[in-house]
DNA sequence: GCAATAGTGTCTATGAGACAGTATAGC
DNA sequence: GCTATACTGTCTCATAGACACTATTGC
Protein backbone atom coordinates (compact mmCIF):
# COMPACT_ATOMS: atom_id res chain seq x y z
CA UNK A 1 0.00 0.00 0.00
CA UNK A 2 1.42 3.55 -1.13
CA UNK A 3 1.31 6.28 1.66
CA UNK A 4 -1.39 9.14 0.16
CA UNK A 5 -0.05 11.92 -2.17
CA UNK A 6 -1.43 14.43 0.17
CA UNK A 7 0.86 17.19 -1.44
CA UNK A 8 -1.44 17.73 -4.81
CA UNK A 9 -4.30 18.61 -2.79
CA UNK A 10 -5.13 21.89 0.01
CA UNK A 11 -4.52 20.41 3.56
CA UNK A 12 -7.37 22.49 5.66
CA UNK A 13 -7.03 22.69 9.38
CA UNK A 14 -10.30 21.41 10.43
CA UNK A 15 -11.61 22.70 14.02
CA UNK A 16 -14.09 21.68 16.16
CA UNK A 17 -17.06 24.67 17.41
CA UNK A 18 -19.47 23.28 20.04
CA UNK A 19 -22.85 25.54 20.39
CA UNK A 20 -23.57 25.45 24.17
CA UNK A 21 -27.24 26.21 24.27
CA UNK A 22 -28.98 26.77 27.69
CA UNK A 23 -32.20 28.04 28.68
CA UNK A 24 -32.11 31.49 31.30
CA UNK A 25 -35.23 33.86 31.56
CA UNK A 26 -37.40 32.49 29.44
CA UNK A 27 -34.44 32.91 27.04
CA UNK A 28 -32.22 30.58 24.62
CA UNK A 29 -28.90 31.59 25.06
CA UNK A 30 -25.65 30.55 24.10
CA UNK A 31 -21.92 30.18 25.87
CA UNK A 32 -19.24 32.36 24.08
CA UNK A 33 -15.58 32.79 25.26
CA UNK A 34 -13.79 35.80 24.55
CA UNK A 35 -10.51 35.58 22.01
CA UNK A 36 -7.16 36.23 23.00
CA UNK A 37 -5.44 36.19 19.70
CA UNK A 38 -5.54 37.80 16.43
CA UNK A 39 -8.06 37.38 14.00
CA UNK A 40 -10.38 38.77 16.02
CA UNK A 41 -9.00 39.82 19.24
CA UNK A 42 -11.21 39.94 22.29
CA UNK A 43 -14.12 39.04 20.23
CA UNK A 44 -16.61 36.42 21.61
CA UNK A 45 -16.34 33.45 19.39
CA UNK A 46 -17.91 29.53 20.00
CA UNK A 47 -15.79 27.66 21.73
CA UNK A 48 -13.81 25.09 19.77
CA UNK A 49 -10.13 23.66 19.19
CA UNK A 50 -8.41 21.87 16.52
CA UNK A 51 -8.99 18.13 15.98
CA UNK A 52 -6.26 15.84 17.81
CA UNK A 53 -4.17 13.07 16.19
CA UNK A 54 -6.44 9.58 17.21
CA UNK A 55 -9.44 11.22 17.99
CA UNK A 56 -12.74 11.09 16.64
CA UNK A 57 -14.78 14.40 15.64
CA UNK A 58 -17.62 13.05 19.07
CA UNK A 59 -14.29 13.00 21.14
CA UNK A 60 -13.02 16.30 19.91
CA UNK A 61 -16.50 17.70 20.39
CA UNK A 62 -16.39 16.11 23.86
CA UNK A 63 -13.26 17.77 24.67
CA UNK A 64 -14.02 21.26 23.51
CA UNK A 65 -17.40 20.76 26.41
CA UNK A 66 -14.98 19.65 29.02
CA UNK A 67 -12.10 22.19 28.94
CA UNK A 68 -13.46 24.70 27.05
CA UNK A 69 -17.16 25.21 28.96
CA UNK A 70 -15.75 23.11 31.89
CA UNK A 71 -18.57 20.32 31.15
CA UNK A 72 -17.65 16.92 33.01
CA UNK A 73 -16.89 14.52 29.92
CA UNK A 74 -15.52 11.41 29.21
CA UNK A 75 -14.56 9.65 25.92
CA UNK A 76 -17.25 9.88 23.57
CA UNK A 77 -19.76 10.15 26.29
CA UNK A 78 -20.08 13.88 27.80
CA UNK A 79 -21.55 13.25 31.19
CA UNK A 80 -23.88 16.08 33.50
CA UNK A 81 -22.12 16.50 36.98
CA UNK A 82 -25.74 14.64 37.84
CA UNK A 83 -24.54 11.94 35.98
CA UNK A 84 -26.64 11.27 33.09
CA UNK A 85 -25.56 12.42 29.52
CA UNK A 86 -25.31 16.23 27.85
CA UNK A 87 -27.15 16.06 24.45
CA UNK A 88 -24.33 16.54 21.87
CA UNK A 89 -24.57 16.32 18.47
CA UNK A 90 -22.85 16.99 15.32
CA UNK A 91 -24.85 19.70 13.69
CA UNK A 92 -23.11 21.15 10.18
CA UNK A 93 -20.00 21.24 8.84
CA UNK A 94 -18.50 24.99 7.30
CA UNK A 95 -16.11 25.00 5.01
CA UNK A 96 -16.04 28.47 3.12
CA UNK A 97 -12.26 29.38 1.53
CA UNK A 98 -12.19 32.57 3.28
CA UNK A 99 -13.81 31.88 6.69
CA UNK A 100 -10.39 32.15 8.55
CA UNK A 101 -8.17 35.09 7.13
CA UNK A 102 -5.17 33.16 8.24
CA UNK A 103 -5.59 29.44 6.55
CA UNK A 104 -7.93 27.48 5.18
CA UNK A 105 -9.82 26.14 7.74
CA UNK A 106 -13.31 23.73 7.86
CA UNK A 107 -14.88 23.56 10.65
CA UNK A 108 -17.15 20.80 12.18
CA UNK A 109 -19.85 22.22 13.85
CA UNK A 110 -21.89 20.25 17.43
CA UNK A 111 -24.58 21.66 19.08
CA UNK A 112 -25.22 20.79 23.07
CA UNK A 113 -28.45 21.05 25.27
CA UNK A 114 -27.41 22.23 28.65
CA UNK A 115 -28.89 23.01 31.78
CA UNK A 116 -28.62 26.17 32.53
CA UNK A 117 -26.95 25.51 36.48
CA UNK A 118 -24.03 23.63 35.20
CA UNK A 119 -22.68 26.25 32.71
CA UNK A 120 -20.27 28.62 34.67
CA UNK A 121 -20.97 31.99 35.29
CA UNK A 122 -20.39 34.94 33.01
CA UNK A 123 -16.47 36.25 33.75
CA UNK A 124 -13.74 38.14 31.43
CA UNK A 125 -13.43 34.94 29.54
CA UNK A 126 -16.59 33.90 29.02
CA UNK A 127 -20.05 34.03 29.49
CA UNK A 128 -23.89 33.25 28.44
CA UNK A 129 -25.66 35.70 25.68
CA UNK A 130 -29.15 36.16 24.59
CA UNK A 131 -29.93 34.51 21.26
CA UNK A 132 -32.00 36.08 18.58
CA UNK A 133 -32.74 34.69 15.18
CA UNK A 134 -35.60 36.26 12.77
CA UNK A 135 -36.83 34.68 10.12
CA UNK A 136 -35.41 34.70 6.98
CA UNK A 137 -31.98 35.40 8.57
CA UNK A 138 -29.21 33.72 7.83
CA UNK A 139 -27.17 34.85 11.16
CA UNK A 140 -28.36 35.42 14.66
CA UNK A 141 -28.23 38.33 16.88
CA UNK A 142 -26.37 37.87 20.07
CA UNK A 143 -26.97 40.30 23.24
CA UNK A 144 -25.86 40.60 26.87
CA UNK A 145 -27.86 41.03 29.88
CA UNK A 146 -27.95 44.58 29.43
CA UNK A 147 -29.09 44.77 26.01
CA UNK A 148 -25.92 45.15 24.13
CA UNK A 149 -25.67 43.30 20.59
CA UNK A 150 -22.44 42.09 19.62
CA UNK A 151 -21.03 40.77 16.83
CA UNK A 152 -18.63 37.37 16.44
CA UNK A 153 -15.91 36.06 15.17
CA UNK A 154 -15.58 34.81 11.92
CA UNK A 155 -18.95 33.17 10.68
CA UNK A 156 -19.89 31.95 14.20
CA UNK A 157 -23.40 34.10 13.86
CA UNK A 158 -24.27 31.88 10.69
CA UNK A 159 -23.20 28.69 12.70
CA UNK A 160 -25.63 30.09 15.10
CA UNK A 161 -28.37 30.23 12.88
CA UNK A 162 -28.22 27.22 11.23
CA UNK A 163 -28.30 25.48 15.25
CA UNK A 164 -31.56 27.40 16.31
CA UNK A 165 -33.24 26.30 13.39
CA UNK A 166 -31.82 22.76 13.84
CA UNK A 167 -32.96 22.88 17.00
CA UNK A 168 -36.57 24.02 16.36
CA UNK A 169 -36.73 21.14 13.88
CA UNK A 170 -35.60 18.95 16.13
CA UNK A 171 -38.51 19.94 18.50
CA UNK A 172 -41.31 19.46 16.43
CA UNK A 173 -40.58 15.94 16.27
CA UNK A 174 -38.59 14.89 19.09
CA UNK A 175 -39.34 15.97 22.81
CA UNK A 176 -35.52 17.18 23.16
CA UNK A 177 -36.89 20.34 25.39
CA UNK A 178 -35.62 17.97 29.02
CA UNK A 179 -31.99 18.20 28.23
CA UNK A 180 -32.06 22.04 28.94
CA UNK A 181 -33.86 20.91 32.59
CA UNK A 182 -33.14 19.77 35.65
CA UNK A 183 -33.50 15.59 35.94
CA UNK A 184 -36.95 16.22 37.46
CA UNK A 185 -39.26 18.86 36.42
CA UNK A 186 -42.69 19.96 36.05
CA UNK A 187 -44.83 19.71 32.62
CA UNK A 188 -45.17 23.79 33.32
CA UNK A 189 -41.53 23.80 32.88
CA UNK A 190 -41.08 21.40 30.15
CA UNK A 191 -43.69 23.48 27.76
CA UNK A 192 -41.55 27.01 28.73
CA UNK A 193 -38.83 24.96 27.55
CA UNK A 194 -40.76 24.21 24.20
CA UNK A 195 -42.19 28.04 24.20
CA UNK A 196 -38.86 29.59 23.93
CA UNK A 197 -37.45 27.17 21.36
CA UNK A 198 -40.45 27.45 19.30
CA UNK A 199 -41.39 31.38 19.98
CA UNK A 200 -44.72 30.89 20.39
CA UNK A 201 -47.46 29.86 22.77
CA UNK A 202 -48.53 26.84 23.19
CA UNK A 203 -51.75 25.19 24.30
CA UNK A 204 -51.18 23.61 28.04
CA UNK A 205 -54.02 21.06 27.79
CA UNK A 206 -52.99 19.68 24.15
CA UNK A 207 -49.11 19.95 25.16
CA UNK A 208 -49.99 17.89 28.26
CA UNK A 209 -51.80 15.27 26.45
CA UNK A 210 -48.95 14.90 23.41
CA UNK A 211 -46.19 14.36 25.90
CA UNK A 212 -48.18 12.20 28.21
CA UNK A 213 -48.93 10.34 25.47
CA UNK A 214 -45.54 9.75 23.62
CA UNK A 215 -44.47 7.72 26.86
CA UNK A 216 -41.02 9.23 27.44
CA UNK A 217 -42.39 11.00 30.97
CA UNK A 218 -42.24 8.86 34.15
CA UNK A 219 -44.15 10.32 36.74
CA UNK A 220 -42.09 10.68 40.14
CA UNK A 221 -45.13 10.89 42.37
CA UNK A 222 -43.28 13.52 44.31
CA UNK A 223 -44.61 17.27 43.70
CA UNK A 224 -42.81 20.99 43.85
CA UNK A 225 -43.25 22.51 47.28
CA UNK A 226 -43.41 26.42 48.24
CA UNK A 227 -45.18 27.70 44.98
CA UNK A 228 -47.57 29.43 46.33
CA UNK A 229 -50.31 28.08 44.39
CA UNK A 230 -50.90 24.46 43.38
CA UNK A 231 -48.20 22.48 43.75
CA UNK A 232 -47.49 20.30 40.03
CA UNK A 233 -46.21 16.91 39.71
CA UNK A 234 -42.66 16.50 39.04
CA UNK A 235 -41.84 14.20 35.85
CA UNK A 236 -38.42 12.66 34.75
CA UNK A 237 -37.62 11.31 31.14
CA UNK A 238 -37.56 7.84 30.56
CA UNK A 239 -33.56 7.78 28.79
CA UNK A 240 -34.37 3.72 28.14
CA UNK A 241 -37.51 4.47 25.28
CA UNK B 1 -1.68 39.08 11.78
CA UNK B 2 0.77 36.28 13.01
CA UNK B 3 0.44 32.95 10.78
CA UNK B 4 -1.58 30.04 12.27
CA UNK B 5 0.63 27.57 13.57
CA UNK B 6 -0.46 24.72 12.50
CA UNK B 7 2.49 22.26 13.30
CA UNK B 8 0.95 21.53 16.82
CA UNK B 9 -2.13 20.38 15.24
CA UNK B 10 -3.00 17.50 13.36
CA UNK B 11 -3.48 18.14 9.61
CA UNK B 12 -5.78 15.77 8.20
CA UNK B 13 -7.16 15.43 4.77
CA UNK B 14 -10.40 16.53 3.76
CA UNK B 15 -11.90 15.12 1.04
CA UNK B 16 -16.30 15.13 -0.01
CA UNK B 17 -18.06 12.22 -1.29
CA UNK B 18 -21.18 12.02 -2.48
CA UNK B 19 -24.26 9.89 -2.55
CA UNK B 20 -26.27 9.88 -5.52
CA UNK B 21 -29.25 8.40 -5.22
CA UNK B 22 -31.80 7.77 -7.43
CA UNK B 23 -34.79 5.41 -8.13
CA UNK B 24 -34.86 2.33 -10.67
CA UNK B 25 -37.38 -0.25 -10.63
CA UNK B 26 -39.38 0.80 -7.86
CA UNK B 27 -35.92 0.70 -5.55
CA UNK B 28 -33.84 3.05 -4.44
CA UNK B 29 -30.31 2.69 -5.89
CA UNK B 30 -26.81 4.56 -5.36
CA UNK B 31 -24.12 5.09 -7.96
CA UNK B 32 -21.08 4.05 -7.03
CA UNK B 33 -17.66 3.69 -8.45
CA UNK B 34 -15.08 1.00 -8.79
CA UNK B 35 -11.70 2.21 -7.17
CA UNK B 36 -8.60 2.01 -9.20
CA UNK B 37 -5.69 2.04 -6.24
CA UNK B 38 -5.12 1.49 -2.72
CA UNK B 39 -6.71 0.93 -0.03
CA UNK B 40 -9.67 -1.18 -1.40
CA UNK B 41 -8.47 -2.03 -4.79
CA UNK B 42 -11.40 -2.63 -7.45
CA UNK B 43 -14.09 -1.89 -4.51
CA UNK B 44 -17.06 0.31 -5.06
CA UNK B 45 -16.74 3.17 -3.46
CA UNK B 46 -18.97 6.70 -3.13
CA UNK B 47 -17.41 9.15 -6.03
CA UNK B 48 -15.52 11.54 -4.14
CA UNK B 49 -12.35 13.66 -4.23
CA UNK B 50 -10.40 15.80 -2.46
CA UNK B 51 -11.05 19.81 -1.59
CA UNK B 52 -9.75 21.94 -3.93
CA UNK B 53 -7.74 25.34 -2.71
CA UNK B 54 -10.02 28.07 -3.02
CA UNK B 55 -13.45 26.07 -3.05
CA UNK B 56 -15.72 25.47 -0.54
CA UNK B 57 -17.39 22.27 0.25
CA UNK B 58 -20.43 22.99 -1.80
CA UNK B 59 -18.62 23.42 -4.92
CA UNK B 60 -16.49 20.62 -4.05
CA UNK B 61 -19.66 18.27 -3.43
CA UNK B 62 -20.69 20.15 -7.25
CA UNK B 63 -17.52 18.96 -8.98
CA UNK B 64 -17.48 15.37 -7.39
CA UNK B 65 -20.72 15.12 -8.87
CA UNK B 66 -19.84 16.44 -12.09
CA UNK B 67 -16.23 14.98 -12.82
CA UNK B 68 -17.32 11.42 -11.25
CA UNK B 69 -20.97 11.24 -11.59
CA UNK B 70 -21.34 12.92 -15.23
CA UNK B 71 -23.68 15.38 -14.29
CA UNK B 72 -23.22 18.89 -15.51
CA UNK B 73 -23.14 21.80 -13.08
CA UNK B 74 -21.94 25.55 -12.65
CA UNK B 75 -20.25 26.62 -9.53
CA UNK B 76 -22.30 26.16 -6.84
CA UNK B 77 -25.25 25.51 -8.69
CA UNK B 78 -25.26 22.05 -10.41
CA UNK B 79 -28.12 22.04 -12.87
CA UNK B 80 -29.59 19.07 -14.59
CA UNK B 81 -29.20 18.50 -18.38
CA UNK B 82 -32.57 19.69 -18.54
CA UNK B 83 -32.15 22.64 -17.37
CA UNK B 84 -33.09 22.50 -13.20
CA UNK B 85 -30.78 22.22 -10.54
CA UNK B 86 -30.07 19.10 -9.06
CA UNK B 87 -30.94 18.61 -5.23
CA UNK B 88 -27.56 18.30 -3.64
CA UNK B 89 -26.90 18.73 0.20
CA UNK B 90 -25.10 18.20 3.05
CA UNK B 91 -25.23 14.81 5.26
CA UNK B 92 -22.61 14.52 7.84
CA UNK B 93 -19.22 14.56 8.43
CA UNK B 94 -17.45 11.49 8.78
CA UNK B 95 -14.21 11.45 10.82
CA UNK B 96 -13.12 8.26 12.79
CA UNK B 97 -9.30 8.68 13.13
CA UNK B 98 -9.00 4.94 11.64
CA UNK B 99 -11.07 5.18 8.66
CA UNK B 100 -8.72 5.20 5.93
CA UNK B 101 -5.44 2.88 6.70
CA UNK B 102 -3.27 5.19 5.06
CA UNK B 103 -3.81 8.70 6.84
CA UNK B 104 -5.72 10.90 8.63
CA UNK B 105 -8.91 11.65 6.17
CA UNK B 106 -12.00 13.38 7.10
CA UNK B 107 -15.19 13.04 4.76
CA UNK B 108 -17.82 15.53 4.24
CA UNK B 109 -21.17 13.53 2.89
CA UNK B 110 -23.25 14.91 0.58
CA UNK B 111 -26.65 13.39 -0.78
CA UNK B 112 -28.13 13.90 -4.11
CA UNK B 113 -30.95 13.28 -5.79
CA UNK B 114 -31.10 12.54 -9.69
CA UNK B 115 -33.87 12.00 -11.78
CA UNK B 116 -32.77 7.76 -13.29
CA UNK B 117 -32.51 9.19 -16.89
CA UNK B 118 -29.27 11.60 -16.10
CA UNK B 119 -26.83 8.65 -14.69
CA UNK B 120 -24.84 6.96 -17.60
CA UNK B 121 -25.62 3.52 -17.78
CA UNK B 122 -23.53 0.94 -15.75
CA UNK B 123 -20.08 -0.15 -16.79
CA UNK B 124 -16.42 -0.73 -15.73
CA UNK B 125 -15.80 1.96 -13.71
CA UNK B 126 -19.54 3.11 -12.14
CA UNK B 127 -22.72 2.20 -12.03
CA UNK B 128 -26.25 2.35 -10.12
CA UNK B 129 -27.01 -0.59 -7.21
CA UNK B 130 -29.59 -1.18 -4.96
CA UNK B 131 -29.69 -0.23 -1.60
CA UNK B 132 -31.12 -1.72 1.01
CA UNK B 133 -31.20 -0.62 5.05
CA UNK B 134 -32.54 -2.88 7.64
CA UNK B 135 -34.52 -0.86 10.56
CA UNK B 136 -31.88 -0.88 13.82
CA UNK B 137 -28.51 -1.63 11.12
CA UNK B 138 -26.20 1.12 11.64
CA UNK B 139 -24.61 -0.37 7.67
CA UNK B 140 -26.51 -0.25 4.54
CA UNK B 141 -26.37 -3.50 2.14
CA UNK B 142 -25.58 -3.03 -1.60
CA UNK B 143 -27.08 -5.02 -4.41
CA UNK B 144 -26.35 -5.27 -8.36
CA UNK B 145 -28.97 -6.42 -10.70
CA UNK B 146 -28.48 -10.13 -10.23
CA UNK B 147 -28.55 -10.01 -6.54
CA UNK B 148 -25.17 -10.26 -5.83
CA UNK B 149 -24.24 -8.26 -2.29
CA UNK B 150 -21.03 -6.30 -2.17
CA UNK B 151 -18.99 -4.98 0.57
CA UNK B 152 -17.97 -1.13 0.13
CA UNK B 153 -14.71 0.38 0.74
CA UNK B 154 -13.85 2.51 4.00
CA UNK B 155 -17.19 3.09 5.91
CA UNK B 156 -19.13 4.39 2.66
CA UNK B 157 -22.45 1.59 4.04
CA UNK B 158 -22.28 3.43 6.89
CA UNK B 159 -22.42 7.48 4.94
CA UNK B 160 -25.40 5.49 2.82
CA UNK B 161 -27.27 4.38 6.13
CA UNK B 162 -26.97 7.86 7.34
CA UNK B 163 -28.13 9.09 4.05
CA UNK B 164 -31.14 6.62 3.53
CA UNK B 165 -32.19 7.58 7.16
CA UNK B 166 -31.81 11.42 6.26
CA UNK B 167 -33.91 10.90 3.36
CA UNK B 168 -36.28 9.07 4.57
CA UNK B 169 -37.18 11.58 7.89
CA UNK B 170 -36.96 14.36 4.92
CA UNK B 171 -39.76 12.89 3.01
CA UNK B 172 -41.89 12.97 5.92
CA UNK B 173 -41.82 16.73 6.19
CA UNK B 174 -40.89 17.92 2.64
CA UNK B 175 -41.80 16.40 -0.52
CA UNK B 176 -38.69 16.16 -2.25
CA UNK B 177 -39.66 12.78 -4.37
CA UNK B 178 -40.10 15.59 -7.31
CA UNK B 179 -36.05 15.41 -7.32
CA UNK B 180 -36.08 11.82 -8.53
CA UNK B 181 -38.50 12.26 -11.07
CA UNK B 182 -38.62 14.03 -14.55
CA UNK B 183 -40.20 17.82 -14.55
CA UNK B 184 -43.78 16.07 -15.42
CA UNK B 185 -45.02 13.41 -13.85
CA UNK B 186 -47.99 12.11 -12.55
CA UNK B 187 -49.33 11.27 -9.08
CA UNK B 188 -49.27 7.65 -9.35
CA UNK B 189 -45.63 8.02 -10.33
CA UNK B 190 -44.90 10.62 -7.06
CA UNK B 191 -46.57 8.11 -4.81
CA UNK B 192 -44.40 4.94 -6.22
CA UNK B 193 -41.34 7.04 -4.85
CA UNK B 194 -42.34 8.12 -1.72
CA UNK B 195 -43.48 4.48 -1.24
CA UNK B 196 -40.01 3.13 -2.67
CA UNK B 197 -38.42 5.45 0.08
CA UNK B 198 -40.39 5.27 2.62
CA UNK B 199 -40.69 1.19 2.12
CA UNK B 200 -44.17 1.34 2.73
CA UNK B 201 -47.77 1.29 0.70
CA UNK B 202 -49.52 4.82 1.10
CA UNK B 203 -53.37 6.01 0.92
CA UNK B 204 -53.90 6.95 -2.83
CA UNK B 205 -57.16 9.58 -1.86
CA UNK B 206 -54.78 11.02 1.14
CA UNK B 207 -51.86 11.00 -0.61
CA UNK B 208 -53.41 13.14 -3.76
CA UNK B 209 -55.39 15.34 -1.38
CA UNK B 210 -52.38 15.95 0.88
CA UNK B 211 -49.91 16.83 -2.44
CA UNK B 212 -52.56 18.97 -3.77
CA UNK B 213 -53.34 20.75 -1.07
CA UNK B 214 -49.82 21.56 -0.43
CA UNK B 215 -49.61 23.80 -3.12
CA UNK B 216 -46.29 22.29 -4.45
CA UNK B 217 -47.58 21.22 -7.34
CA UNK B 218 -48.88 22.97 -10.01
CA UNK B 219 -51.34 21.25 -12.65
CA UNK B 220 -50.43 21.47 -16.43
CA UNK B 221 -53.65 20.38 -18.24
CA UNK B 222 -51.60 17.57 -20.01
CA UNK B 223 -52.06 13.92 -19.77
CA UNK B 224 -50.31 10.73 -20.34
CA UNK B 225 -50.28 8.89 -23.38
CA UNK B 226 -50.61 5.41 -24.08
CA UNK B 227 -50.99 3.95 -21.16
CA UNK B 228 -54.19 1.26 -21.89
CA UNK B 229 -56.34 2.56 -19.17
CA UNK B 230 -57.79 6.09 -18.31
CA UNK B 231 -54.59 8.48 -18.44
CA UNK B 232 -53.59 11.27 -15.81
CA UNK B 233 -53.01 14.39 -15.37
CA UNK B 234 -49.23 15.58 -15.57
CA UNK B 235 -47.94 17.87 -12.90
CA UNK B 236 -45.26 20.36 -12.71
CA UNK B 237 -43.25 21.17 -9.04
CA UNK B 238 -43.41 25.05 -8.35
CA UNK B 239 -40.05 25.31 -7.61
CA UNK B 240 -41.21 29.03 -6.80
CA UNK B 241 -42.90 27.88 -3.46
C1' DG C 1 -62.15 33.73 50.81
C1' DC C 2 -58.55 35.03 47.14
C1' DA C 3 -54.97 34.32 43.75
C1' DA C 4 -52.58 31.44 40.96
C1' DT C 5 -51.64 27.45 38.80
C1' DA C 6 -52.58 22.06 38.30
C1' DG C 7 -55.05 19.01 36.01
C1' DT C 8 -59.46 17.30 33.44
C1' DG C 9 -63.48 17.12 30.24
C1' DT C 10 -65.75 18.51 26.19
C1' DC C 11 -66.54 20.56 21.79
C1' DT C 12 -64.76 21.50 17.28
C1' DA C 13 -61.75 21.56 13.29
C1' DT C 14 -58.42 19.22 10.62
C1' DG C 15 -56.25 15.60 8.38
C1' DA C 16 -55.35 10.63 7.40
C1' DG C 17 -56.99 5.96 6.40
C1' DA C 18 -60.57 3.00 4.50
C1' DC C 19 -63.49 2.14 0.96
C1' DA C 20 -66.85 2.58 -2.42
C1' DG C 21 -68.38 4.68 -6.54
C1' DT C 22 -67.98 7.08 -11.05
C1' DA C 23 -64.94 8.35 -15.17
C1' DT C 24 -62.08 7.28 -19.13
C1' DA C 25 -58.49 5.26 -21.75
C1' DG C 26 -57.04 0.86 -24.84
C1' DC C 27 -58.49 -3.43 -26.28
C1' DG D 1 -68.26 -5.06 -22.77
C1' DC D 2 -63.78 -5.78 -20.05
C1' DT D 3 -59.87 -4.14 -17.51
C1' DA D 4 -56.99 -1.12 -15.30
C1' DT D 5 -56.29 3.03 -13.45
C1' DA D 6 -57.87 8.18 -12.52
C1' DC D 7 -60.29 10.75 -9.65
C1' DT D 8 -64.06 11.93 -6.13
C1' DG D 9 -67.16 11.52 -2.09
C1' DT D 10 -68.09 9.90 2.40
C1' DC D 11 -67.40 7.77 6.81
C1' DT D 12 -64.49 7.07 10.74
C1' DC D 13 -60.76 7.80 13.77
C1' DA D 14 -56.93 10.26 15.86
C1' DT D 15 -55.08 14.54 17.26
C1' DA D 16 -54.70 19.63 18.22
C1' DG D 17 -56.73 23.90 19.68
C1' DA D 18 -60.09 26.42 22.41
C1' DC D 19 -62.13 26.88 26.56
C1' DA D 20 -64.39 26.04 30.66
C1' DC D 21 -64.53 23.63 34.89
C1' DT D 22 -62.80 21.58 39.23
C1' DA D 23 -58.71 20.84 42.50
C1' DT D 24 -55.13 22.33 45.60
C1' DT D 25 -51.75 25.17 47.49
C1' DG D 26 -50.08 29.67 50.29
C1' DC D 27 -51.67 33.71 51.99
Amino acid sequence: MEPLDTALYDRPSVTVDVVVLTLRGGCLEVLLVRRKEHPFLNYWSLPGGFIWKGESLDEAAARVLRHKAGLEAEAGRTRRPGGHPIYLEQLYTFGSPNRDPRARVISVAYYALVEQSHVREISEESGLFRLLLKDEENVAEIYDAKGKKYSLAFDHAEILAVAVRRIRGKLSYTPIGFELLPERFTLRELQAVHEAILQKKLNKASFRRKMLASGLLQPTGEFERGTGFRPAELYRFRREA
